[in-house]
Order: C-alpha cells, then sequence, then structure tokens
DNA sequence: TGTTTTATGCAACATTGTTTCATCTTGTAA
DNA sequence: TTACAAGATGAAACAATGTTGCATAAAACA
C-alpha cells in the first residue's frame, strides 16, 4: 500500500518529520478538503508559521492541491495519486455546502471540456458545485 | 438607459452617496472583475471600512456578484441587469488569467448542467477557466 | 425646515499570511 | 557511530485583510 503518510512523503522525496507526519495523518483520515485552520485545531502545539510552509511544500510537490470552493478559505485535499511536482492531475469537481461549509472532493465528476472564449488560451478549468452535503441534508 | 450608477442605485432603493457613485462608476468603466484593493486604488480617499460595507450592501442587494476565481483575492463585477436583492443570477463562467490576475466575466459561457452526487443536494455551480487572457498572449 | 433613517469615519481589535534569523533535526557519508 | 551539510522548525516582528462598536454626518421624506 502506498497510502501512509511515511510512503506519501518517500515517494515525493521528502524528509519524514514529526509536523509532517500528523498532517498526512490527517488528510488520509479526512474525507472532506482542509483549511489551515482545520489543520491548526487538530494537531497539538504546531507552529502556525510552520504549518503554511509545510502546505506550501505539499502543494508544490504534487502532495495536496488547492480544493477551490468559492468560500473565503482556501482548503487543500490529498492529491489521488497521479500527481507530482510538475504535474498536478486533479481534474475533478468540487462540491461546497452552504449548511456546514465542508467541501469535498468529486472524483467522479470530472470537469466538462469548455472552449475558451476569442482570443484567450486556455490551460485549465475549475468547476465548483454548491448545495447541501449528505450529512446536512 | 439604465447603465448609468444614478439609476442603478434608484432600480435597487438605495440611497444616492458619494462613494457609492463612484464605487458604481469604477465597476461600470471597467471590463473585469475587482477586487477591495483594485477598488480602493482606484477612490482617493475613501475609508477602507466604508467599502467594505458598501461591496457588502451591493452584493446584498444583487448590483454585484463575487467572482470566483480560484485566486486569493475575492473580486466583485457587476450584475448584468437581472438580479435583485432575492435571487441573483450570475450563470456564467469566469476567466482568470494566470499571467496577469485578471479576472473577466464570460457571459457567453453558461454554467453546464452536472449531476449532483448521490445524496448531494445541487443549488447551483461554478465554472472558472484558467489561462492567459487576450491582452498577455 | 425638522425629523427619522441610514451611511460614514474613526478607533480598536481579530484574523490571516509573510519575512528574517537562530536553532534543531534529518539524511548521508566518513 | 559520529560528524557534517542541507533542510525544517520556531520565535519575533511585521504587513495585509477583515470585523465591531460608537459618534457624527448626510439622505430621504413629511
Amino acid at each position: 500500500m502506498t497510502t501512509s503518510a511515511l510512503n506519501i512523503l518517500a515517494q515525493h522525496s521528502l524528509r519524514k518529520t514529526a509536523v509532517r507526519m500528523q498532517v498526512l495523518d490527517i488528510f488520509l483520515q479526512s474525507r472532506e478538503a482542509l483549511s489551515h485552520n482545520d489543520i491548526e485545531s487538530h494537531i497539538t502545539q504546531v507552529d502556525r508559521i510552520t504549518l503554511y510552509r509545510t502546505l506550501k511544500t505539499f502543494e508544490e510537490k504534487g502532495l495536496i492541491h488547492k480544493a477551490i470552493d468559492g468560500g473565503e478559505k482556501l482548503k487543500y485535499a490529498l492529491c489521488s495519486g497521479h500527481c507530482s511536482e510538475h504535474a498536478h492531475e486533479d481534474h475533478h469537481a468540487h462540491f461546497h455546502c452552504d449548511q456546514c461549509g465542508k467541501t469535498f472532493c468529486i472524483e467522479t465528476l470530472h470537469i466538462p471540456s469548455v472552449q475558451a472564449p476569442e482570443g484567450f488560451q486556455l490551460s485549465g478549468a475549475y468547476l465548483v458545485l454548491k448545495g447541501t452535503c449528505v450529512s446536512c441534508s
């Protein structure tokens, strides 16, 4: 299995540290995208600054991706396995619940291909669904 | 014509004030979505707090809508006419330029209808395109 | 013109994010 | 195992962003 924190770090040539292991474990145990604040409140005594840097590193190296949800807070979710430093491949939609504010990756829903407007060059797209999630409805 | 700042305010039963007129004029003259900061730098001497409240009021009353662009900054754009306090109707995509960071409403591109995942109830969706805009390519 | 309602500006505060630097830890090689 | 170099962490200081309460000013209306 490749879904242990230790393996994920090794796969991306990142050093094993206490903070990184804890943060990865939180992501592995979570079904939803997490904001900086969410993570901070799950870990006992982690430095704010270190967490910012950890998330930044994880994103750059392809371990996690930003979950665009139209909300005011930036959230991250684990990449599904095929991402690397050079190519993020998160072509799925995200669902944002208006009630509880949680954000979920909808791996089964791919971004539909759209046509770029005249003169614009397209490099990617986000699709965000909003409404009420399973737990809230 | 209904596209003067004064008319827009009247249509939404909002008082005519200096700040509101200035902010609306900036939106009317802009082809792109504007962040709080963008607006602040276009107006000479406006109070930060007042601007926050003005934008909030405008959004609640249906004059402007949030332009979700996946960027770190919240941006707003003028609604196209059919919005009100009770129903925002901005079912178009937004384009975010990776180069200059500007965000444009793509009125001609409507959000495709998607199927909600099992157990989720859909109330709306955002579609964000990213790439290079006309001026930058 | 006077009164009521609403908007504004200021102060103070809360949250979020960044930079610099000294210290500690990890991985590696002797 | 130990020593070393690269990288990660934590603290302080700062910058940007956003909110709340309150006194004052302006707009709408009788």
